[in-house]
DNA sequence: ATGAAAGCGCTAACAA
DNA sequence: TTGTTAGCGCTTTCAT
């Protein structure tokens, strides 16, 4: 067996009570047996045994972090990695761990939920998506467990719900109303999985800037995919088809827009000359497609390093209310992005 | 409090002993039991509490993560992601769960791992890179704890270390075979860092292709990076920098061929016209570049999975040998390589 | 087939 | 300031 608080206890003529309060560190044990304890335990090579340590606290220190289901593709997303990165650093100056969960399927992830919960595995979970209607959100809600949601919480009846968000419908506004600025008047949005609330308020985003400019929306300008490489593909496919071509395009993804580019470049149209486009995330690669893309930064780590943040101050401090965190974003203008060229469309004088 | 066994062995009017049974599927209680004790279960909600299981059982089922250092750029590559989901299935299906590491250096990784295992707060530990000298291998053996190396260990006085990899060297000597082949010559070598194993075998490969075919590899046309994006673009800088251009590269990681054929781009050498390049990894995005690239997809999920896979069996049965898997991989061809031009160079008629 | 009780390694209330 | 002891929730002999 490993070594344990009675061998050091032993070793340094303690009471096991005495090494326990020198590991946690306690202000009522003399320097002198604290120093002849701590030396103790490094002889020894000892390591407090992690679960028998949370069974009498109560407290796991590690924190859950949900994934959407990985079957899918959405996981391979370089999103992904880098809001861990921000969650790992946070949660690591706290001495907080990680524990991942592994389900393939909405019901497999619901049950380890509630294992994670119930089970008292995790002390609090941070939910890395956010869809419209999820079992999981109001599952944590009911329970009262500590959560933070990455984005948002649809339903708006979840009162007390902590989330680190962006100003998704400002950003998608922003992005339009640039366009619209330069010039075009054809500018079509590619959304992600319309199960996500972040897709919902995109395209309100858009719509809202296209309206305010006096421009009626138009249902086939709005098309939704699942699959970020194939999906960027096929919405291509269909824009090109319609008689009227957008001059502009709004992309919920930059990896979709990979795709979308790949395609474009496959019919030979150009990027920006015949066609703007837009999207989000500005993760690692986007600066590297070709052209270099025109994206809004959404700060992916800062919204994984304040969610942990956030999580642990709502572990730490349970009756502090809930928090609702936005993340600054920023377009960040690379060159697929261009003033419509005027032999496109007559441009109105006024 | 949560509810625990023995509300349940009330409920059911057993004693708690039973319930555990009936939890570990005993064949020593009678199925009417079972099945009162189950349906209490449900009534209460029951959930078995991991802590005191695992502190009982002297297992955790969960098995540990161990990542390259998170400050890195490294961790962004979407390989990380697809092992993930490789172990994710593999793990799933066994009832383990994850736990990751969140070290940003070195040494704060060397000290979580030896947490994790001392501290009991996983079975076996799953290395995600494999690095030169590293201690936490190094440790790892001698503790004699169950773990496994995506990659392989480079040090061959270690013996016994389960690893799952692929050829490396083998994929590197034939991509440049075929290089060869289509009449390259000048063929460069863009590695990752060397402290990675796969970077020298890839280096070997190239190495030994080049002399079989009675070439000698030059110096200068072989360059190593840290990073992956900037990384790219400074070493077609240095090679294109050359007096003699090679007409060929090898790249070693998929993300830096984004980079690469950015650089090249702005430069405007065409791909596959001017200059050849083929790749490894074949990550998700990889089919998106422009023009789609040519890649070695060394199975990126397998070696999770079939990691996972190994290190569950060691853990069940420590007995069990070393093994060393090496997982298919497989050229891609796609659009970034082409016979040399024959007026780049007088090809030899031999 | 089931129950009683000890123990996994640690913490915390209570004593001293 | 330190020791004693009773749990934390579960598993597992050992009885019955």
């Amino acid at each position: 067996m490993a070594i344990t608080i009675k061998d050091v206890a032993k070793a340094a003529k303690v009471a096991p009570s005495t090494v326990s309060r020198v590991i946690s560190n306690s202000p009522r044990i003399s320097e002198k047996t604290k120093e002849r304890v701590r030396e103790a335990m490094k002889e020894l090579g000892y390591h407090p045994n992690f679960n028998a340590r949370s069974l009498a606290n109560k407290s796991t220190k590690t924190i859950g972090l949900v994934m959407p289901n990985s079957a899918n593709k959405t996981f391979q997303n370089p999103f992904f990695p880098e809001v861990i990165r921000g969650i790992s650093a946070k949660v690591h100056q706290l001495d907080y761990g990680l524990y991942l969960s592994t389900g393939q399927s909405e019901d497999e992830i619901f049950e380890e939920v509630q294992d994670m919960v119930q089970g008292r595995r995790v002390d609090g979970i941070i939910l890395l998506y956010s869809k419209v209607e999820d079992r999981v959100i109001k599952y944590l809600h009911e329970e009262q467990f500590p959560f933070v949601i990455i984005g948002r919480p649809y339903d708006d009846t979840l009162k007390g719900i902590t989330y680190v968000n962006n100003d998704n419908f400002k950003a998608a506004k922003t992005v339009t109303e640039y366009l619209l600025l330069l010039g075009h008047k054809c500018i079509a949005f590619i959304g992600g999985n319309l199960d996500f609330v972040v897709t919902i308020d995109h395209m309100q985003g858009y719509d809202r800037a296209l309206r305010n400019a006096g421009i009626e929306p138009r249902d086939d300008y709005i098309v939704f995919h699942e699959e970020l490489q194939e999906g960027g593909q096929e919405a291509v496919i269909d824009l090109m088809s319609l008689p009227e071509r957008p001059t502009a395009l709004i992309v919920a993804d930059d990896i979709m827009t990979f795709g979308v580019m790949r395609m474009l470049n496959e019919m030979e149209i150009h990027v920006p000359d015949d066609i703007s486009i837009i999207s989000f995330n500005n993760v690692m690669i986007s600066e590297l497609s070709t052209p270099p893309m025109t994206t809004v930064d959404i700060n992916i780590y800062n919204l994984g390093y304040e969610g942990a943040n956030c999580l642990i101050d709502l572990i730490l401090h349970p009756d502090i209310g809930a928090r609702k965190v936005i993340i600054p974003h920023k377009m960040i203008k690379r060159q697929t992005t261009q003033r419509l060229a005027t032999n496109a469309v007559a441009p109105e004088v006024n």
